[in-house]
DNA sequence: CGCCTACCTACCCG
DNA sequence: ACGGGTAGGTAGG
């Protein structure tokens, strides 16, 4: 009885430092802001699942990923952020080491082994366009994603505008995901794994919710990868090389070469895959590649010569030198430039 | 291969 | 007011 008693007590404690520890105290991960700029990074469009948020009145991310609501803000030399979890009684772990565990995920996730500094110097002196758009969009970096999330996603952006992925993407984990918690009367979800998306009625309730075509190819491509052999598959998939993982996704409906290449380069760590969509092509056409303008379609050999002329100028990472370009133009077309 | 068209929906712009 | 165009494309002919 004294056992049981005490175990509860144990819990209600952890509760507790839980609460005092999340609702006081941020915690710090060292990094320079040149290294990481979390605004463009992730207001980028290379995920959908974060939002701006004030938090005394300071400007702040919350978003989601490892089954985590990540509440994140920087200054000049840290990166400071909140993190939520489903259970609060945790395996009982010091704060410090806590501190530890999250700043290796937040280091995994930005990719923070990483130095920038000498890959921008390096595309600098490659390409005086990128040296204009790098004085602004300093510290781009390529998010580390989970991979089934990356290809519902980015199945959902196909002829679509980022609001509307957004709000896609926010329902799949509504409807499908877990519950993580509840902050300022705003529920956070985990994102669905593969099987939650096969169950019956999915395509159906997607057309409900002004999904479109999108909702066939989302189930269909679920139902694949489960055929294939699900967690087994996207396992196998992340040990592929480039061609083979873009191959591979390609057998999948709702992903062509686009989307293919956005998995490939947000979440199997293919950097030089690099997306050529209509910002790329429009950027490629009016800076680098005059003889392509006036072209109706981005045709599969267009899209290869594209890519190519810029993993020719940038190198083996030329998929994230590529990001800043197409972050700098996507702020120019939203008026934030 | 290259080119064409249909596909869902919401929002913008004239 | 209302209709065409378009938004980080893809599949099927």
């Amino acid at each position: 009885m004294s056992m049981v008693l005490k175990g509860c007590l144990n819990i209600w404690r952890d509760c507790l430092l839980f609460v005092i520890i999340r609702m006081n105290n941020w915690y710090k991960l060292i990094c320079n802001n040149c290294e990481l700029q979390l605004s463009g990074t992730l207001n980028g469009g290379q995920s959908f699942r974060w939002s701006k948020h004030l938090e005394d009145n300071q400007e702040c991310w919350i978003g989601v990923f490892k089954k985590r609501v990540w509440i994140l803000k920087q200054n000049e030399t840290e990166i400071l952020y909140k993190v939520f979890e489903t259970k609060c009684g945790f395996e009982k772990k010091e704060i410090e080491e806590r501190n530890e565990l999250y700043n290796n995920i937040l280091k995994d996730y930005f990719q923070l082994n990483l130095s920038l500094r000498e890959y921008y110097q390096q595309w600098s002196e490659a390409d005086p366009i990128f040296k204009k758009a790098a004085q602004q969009f300093y510290g781009i970096r390529i998010l580390n994603q989970d991979v089934t999330e990356n290809i519902f996603s980015f199945i959902c952006s196909s002829n679509n505008n980022i609001s509307r992925i957004s709000s896609m993407v926010n329902k799949l984990a509504k409807f499908y995901g877990d519950k993580i918690c509840e902050i300022n009367g705003e529920t956070y979800y985990s994102f669905p794994d593969v099987e939650n998306l096969t169950q019956p009625g999915v395509e159906a309730k997607l057309r409900e919710n002004g999904f479109g075509y999108r909702a066939k190819y989302i189930t269909k491509s679920a139902e694949m990868i489960k055929e294939k052999g699900g967690e087994m598959w996207l396992e196998k998939l992340k040990g592929m090389d480039y061609e083979e993982a873009k191959e591979s996704l390609m057998t999948l409906t709702g992903i062509g070469a686009k989307v293919a290449d956005c998995i490939c380069l947000m979440s199997l760590g293919h950097l030089g895959a690099l997306p050529v969509d209509t910002h790329v092509y429009q950027i490629a056409a009016k800076f680098y590649m005059p003889h392509i303008r006036n072209k109706k379609t981005v045709t599969k050999k267009m899209y290869d010569e594209i890519g190519d002329h810029f993993r020719k100028l940038y190198g083996p990472l030329a998929g994230w030198a590529h990001t800043v370009l197409f972050c700098a133009d996507l702020k120019k077309f939203q008026g934030e430039l």
